[in-house]
RNA sequence: GGGGGAGUGUCCCGAGUGGCAAAGGGGGCGGACUGUAAAUCCGCUGGCUAUGCCUUCGUAGGUUCGAGUCCUACCUCCCCCA
């Protein structure tokens, strides 16, 4: 895509030998003005959840280089757009979410951005305006004479997400029409308020992007920049950031850390490298030589991957303890008393605990049925022995010396059952 | 406004033609093999106080010993014509 473009900013020369572009309107301008620390970048973020979840860390950590070489960065908040319901999927249910939910998940969602941004007033501090701040004041009327004229139809529907849908005969409902001429005005928005000239996102924004900088030329913004991200798939093809129990929350309260470091230790050979670049901080010579390990080797840049990415969200502390309870766990088959741990009440225990419903408590089955077919499975164990009477009973007896139970569901996970 | 079609196991797609806890995929989980990877193979993938009971096929009624399947009304979506 980049030619035989040379970045000389830090910012494009970070983030493209990182692996982060994928595609740009201008390289040449958007470089200059990095160069120049003039670049003020936004991406936008919805806010239908509490927390973010992994899949929105490829656009977080190219807001955190750009303020780290010199540039503002600005995470807009779609709390407006979240008030009309995101209409794309086919999702009809798609629930209006109340104006206390979404202030709610705005909270959510700042923390994160806490971890990975410095806020303020200055330079290159970053600010999380809301688009809800200016969006709901529109006035349809308004609306359509200063900026609804700017928009072509014609072009709208040339472009590739409309197409689509119209050759398939899809439905396209109005609203998600209107989608792009509301996130094509925020771009023009931010300009006016903050300066900003350029709009990053997904490879799938491009075209809403595009749509902005034009809004903008015909309005009188100066020249506006779009640079997009590739989408993030797993190697065999999977999308980034689902498991098991559901995303890969970056909230701890959502997904303890524990859990975050090991979504990370259990990445694909053919991904640490990419990961690594992505997803860590770590010099690039490191990178390469971490990525060629071979064979089993390999693991120990999964480590590193995973205590690396871990303390960008979590803190090193935090991943360093999540590293050496999975070391104590995996390597050493030791106990640790990190791992997640289930209280249970003195009565509960009394004279036993039925082990089907041990597990149910620890979380790790959702009902008994499963429990016992788990069970059959050979899937569960306790105290690291295979589980093979579905009537069994817990009882103090199987206290460690901890005085916990150890219930684990497969190889990897574990959690510790803990009587009062 | 007129005509036609569709909604299935609360993850998704999708058979289903009066005996159905409902074919088959995908995904997920577990087992084997490995390296906490991938690929491959095998098993599982409604709930419970469990040889039985309860709840599931858009919603509500009805016919029947018995309804996902037939009838009626309603809801939602799609297509064609105006």
């Amino acid at each position: 895509m980049s030619g035989s473009f040379t970045p000389k900013s830090d910012f494009l020369a970070t983030v493209m030998a990182r692996g982060f572009v994928h595609q740009c309107s201008d390289f040449e301008g958007l470089d200059a003005k990095a160069k120049a620390g003039e670049l003020i970048a936004y991406i936008g973020f919805d806010c239908t959840a509490s927390s973010l979840h992994v899949g929105s860390l490829l656009p977080i950590m190219m807001l955190r280089w750009l303020q780290k070489t010199g540039n503002k960065p600005i995470p807009l908040m779609g709390g407006g757009t979240t008030r009309v319901g995101d209409p794309s999927g086919k999702d009809e249910s798609r629930q209006l979410l109340s104006i206390e939910k979404i202030d709610e998940n705005k909270a959510g969602i700042k923390q994160v951005f806490a971890k990975f941004l410095n806020f303020g007033a200055g330079k290159t501090d970053a600010e999380m305006p809301d688009n809800a701040e200016w969006l709901t004041k529109l006035n349809y009327i308004e609306f359509l004479r200063d900026v609804g004229r700017h928009f072509s139809v014609n072009r709208m529907l040339s472009m590739d997400s409309v197409n689509m849908r119209l050759e398939r005969d899809q439905e396209l409902s109005f609203i998600e029409f209107n989608y792009m001429c509301l996130q094509a005005y925020d771009f023009v928005e931010l300009n006016r308020r903050y300066g900003c000239i350029a709009q990053m996102g997904g490879s799938d924004q491009w075209g809403n992007i595009v749509t902005g900088i034009d809004l903008g030329r015909r309005m009188g913004t100066p020249q506006l920049y779009a640079l997009t991200t590739p989408l993030l798939t797993t190697a065999s093809g999977a999308k980034m950031g689902k498991t098991a129990a559901g995303a890969v929350w970056l909230n701890s309260d959502m997904l303890p850390v524990y859990d975050y470091w090991q979504f990370w230790r259990n990445a694909e050979d053919a991904d640490t490298g990419r990961f690594l670049k992505l997803f860590t901080e770590l010099p690039l010579d490191e990178i390469a030589r971490l990525e060629a390990l071979g064979g089993a080797e390999i693991n120990e840049a999964k480590k590193i991957l995973a205590t690396e990415a871990t303390a960008m969200v979590h803190g090193r502390a935090a991943a360093e303890q999540a590293a050496e309870t999975a070391r104590k766990t995996f390597e050493e088959g030791a106990l640790s008393e990190n791992l997640p741990t289930i209280t249970i009440s003195a009565a509960e225990m009394g004279e036993g605990l039925g082990i089907l419903s041990a597990f149910v408590k620890a979380g790790l089955v959702a009902s008994t049925g499963e429990a016992r077919r788990q069970i059959k499975g050979g899937g569960l164990r306790v105290n690291d022995v295979a589980a093979s009477d579905e009537k069994a009973v817990l009882t103090r007896d199987q206290l460690s010396a901890e005085g916990v139970i150890k219930l684990s569901l497969g190889r990897k996970k574990h959690v510790l059952l803990r009587p009062e």
